[in-house]
DNA sequence: CGGCTATTTGAGAGAAATCAAGGATAGTGG
DNA sequence: CCACTATCCTTGATTTCTCTCAAATAGCCG
């Protein structure tokens, strides 16, 4: 039913971006998960800012870390897979991790990459509606949906944080069925990087350096697309000096205004 | 900018499936709306039991009713549009809505179709986000989006309401980003019919009759496809004898299971 | 009935998928 | 540290499917 693609990934150390907040070694154990400890708090967590958990006081941040878990999970494993029991959301606390839903031939859609803050799971559903996967070796923090509940319900703040958040993945999946159901490969491409760039551009700089934690076949996935084709229309635009690529996991947009004319379609 | 498309649409009083609630004329102005009166309170509309205000007790209702505004909008009209101010909510009362969003050059995605007791807007952004149509005429429960986020306050069984639509929806979006970036034609049309029989489909029964409220051009924009492999896939479909086509806007499935097969990717 | 759209159907072109290799890269183990 | 090997990525040739362009038909409204 299910045909094994992008396993045995490499482990890449140097491919993710968020720095993780901790040193202790990994677990041989592939659930590797611990309570948190003081030491480990969420007061020093590197993605607290960007998370659900950044509209808690500081005595409910204190409650908060003793009802999660830090979950490390290694390139390609799984956070859940689709149709599993829905006991937990993750924060992302760094790497990335991509949703992905597979069709029974084979057939994949990759649905969004997750990166540091973004909170994957289900509410009001009871079972995972899609696969989700590390991109690169990621690190999440698992709250129970009961103790999430619990929270919701109380707190304004964090009810306010997470309905922006839902929002925000409504917004992304419909500019994503655009894309899917209306651009071409180049503007694909383009709409890609452009968005992969989002937080790295800066005021009147034309070039941007950005990095592909997933391969090709996971971009592929993404953008409706066979791998052939990601790589060729990533050679036409580096023929036409819109993008260099320095090696197979690293762009740089050379010229930022160009190519957002290129992802609306503007020839 | 904006090719015109699917205007001057014809009003089709027999398009819609939802029963209008009440009989007053429809006002000339464009903008009808009216606060409801008690004739015409929630506790006589037809969308409530699928509503957000599905929610309420009694007495909520009655305050809830006071806050509201019915809204009638005729076929190709809009409900709002992308980057408008968002000031309210709808429900759904009757009718169908497709939201919408455009690329510069004309270029067309549906990314859903509303029906009776969906709820449309967006929280927490400000604005619109896409365009909000008629596809037939439509009565649409007007809500302010400051009341909305009282009750939501206040209410524990409203946040539960809504944030299982939003979820239901994301789930959708999922779903449909699956069939735009991966699925065949003829397997995008039959999960649409597919979709569209849902809550027709009764035990042991095989066939169904289903409408399609929308013109083709809408089912190919929604579909990532264009309107002529549409009509092809269409015929396609009933050249197998899976299913009947009595007129444009009504379709016989003769053989759910063996549909179901095709949406899937079976051969 | 007449005009306007919407829909269907046909023919042809074009673009992306598929099939097939060769080359680069990264992780493994000596 | 380096060679080996598996996988990933790129490139080329070909096929196939959908889009585009064009026109006829059907359906609806006044």
């Amino acid at each position: 039913m299910i045909k094994s693609m992008e396993m045995r990934m490499s482990s890449a150390e140097d491919c993710c971006a968020g720095v993780i907040p901790f040193e202790q070694p990994v677990k041989t154990n592939p659930a590797a998960e611990r309570r948190r400890s003081p030491d480990t708090a969420c007061s020093s967590c590197s993605a607290h800012k960007q998370a659900v958990c950044s509209g808690f006081s500081d005595e409910e941040m204190e409650d908060f870390g003793r009802n999660v878990r830090t979950r490390i999970v290694k390139t390609g494993q799984s956070v859940y897979r689709e149709f599993e029991e829905a006991k937990y959301f993750y924060t992302i606390v760094s790497g990335e991790i991509r949703l992905a839903n597979l069709l029974d031939d084979g057939r994949r859609q990759v649905t969004a990459f997750k990166t540091v803050g973004d909170v994957i799971g289900e509410h009001k559903v009871g079972y995972y509606q899609s696969d989700a996967e590390a991109v690169c070796d990621t690190v999440v923090c698992q709250i129970p949906i009961k103790v999430m509940d619990k929270y919701l319900a109380e707190n304004q703040a964090i009810r306010s944080v997470l309905t922006s958040k839902m929002q925000e993945e409504l917004h992304e999946l419909r500019l994503h069925a655009i894309l899917l159901g209306r651009k071409t490969p180049v503007e694909k491409i383009a709409t890609f990087f452009l968005g992969r760039a989002e937080n790295l551009i800066s005021e009147g700089e034309d070039e941007v350096e950005i990095t592909l934690t997933m391969g090709r076949s996971d971009i592929a996935d993404f953008l409706g697309l066979t791998i052939e084709t990601v790589s060729r229309t990533i050679t036409k635009l580096k023929n036409l000096g819109i993008i260099d690529v320095p090696s197979t996991h690293s762009i740089v947009i050379k010229d930022v205004h160009q190519l957002e004319s290129l992802a609306e379609g503007e020839k």
